[in-house]
DNA sequence: AGCACGATTAACT
DNA sequence: GTTAATCGTGCTC
């Protein structure tokens, strides 16, 4: 199982948004945890003329890594307490990021289950601030290259996901934006059930 | 300097 | 279905 590299990333960010579905998130923490899941869906924020993306308003400190290049963490902190993992994506000097909203835990899942509280298994990871609770990603992975395997967080290669599987639909939680912006089905997703189907075929331990 | 609001979540009716 | 929590950010004055 390759680690996908930094031509992965350097793509339309619809196209890296659909094509993380099924890939192991994998996050190495220094304390020696090493945690895991697969993708099962993801958001793309696509430039300064996307009014939802944070790149609307022009290079601030908190969105300047979108500018750089491709592969590495946008992570932000949003309604006072949550924490949100996105990758950059696209060439260099063009603000695009692919939001991770949900995986299906793999490894590491007691280490999970401590973070979340002893919450419900299928609650420890299907929101984009529930993952990175359960993974420990905060601002101190802000612009971390996620092409380097053995760093503190990447992707490999995983299962592949079916186009027939695959949901499209409006993003979420866009509140003020207007249209078309609003309803532009830039969001991909993959039944948690059916993730765990794929898995199974595939035959993962 | 002040203010409205957010790429959410959990708890509640 | 509704709503509080909680504070950094970016806009307006």
């Amino acid at each position: 199982m390759g680690a996908l590299r930094r031509d992965f990333f350097q793509e339309s960010t619809l196209r890296v948004s659909r094509a993380l579905l099924g890939s192991l998130l994998i996050r190495q923490e220094a304390a020696g945890n090493r945690l895991a899941g697969w993708v099962t869906e993801t958001e793309a924020y696509v430039g300064q003329s996307d009014l939802a993306c944070h790149a609307r308003h022009g290079k601030t400190d908190r969105n300047r890594v979108m500018w750089g290049p491709p592969g590495h963490a946008y992570v932000y902190f949003t309604y006072g307490m949550h924490w949100m993992f996105n990758v950059v994506t696209e060439d260099e000097g063009r603000p695009a990021a692919v939001l991770l909203r949900a995986i299906l835990p793999h490894k590491g899942i007691e280490v999970m289950r401590s973070r979340r509280n002893g919450k419900p298994d299928r609650l420890l990871t299907d929101g984009p601030a529930k993952l990175c609770q359960a993974l420990a990603i905060d601002d101190q992975l802000y612009g971390a290259d996620v092409c380097r395997p053995g760093g503190p967080l990447w992707f490999e290669a995983g299962i592949e996901v079916p186009d027939d599987v695959v949901t499209k639909g409006p993003r979420v939680g866009l509140n003020n934006v207007p249209e078309p912006w609003h309803s532009k089905p830039w969001r991909f997703r993959v039944e948690r059930s059916t993730m765990e189907d794929l898995v199974e075929r595939e035959g993962v331990s």
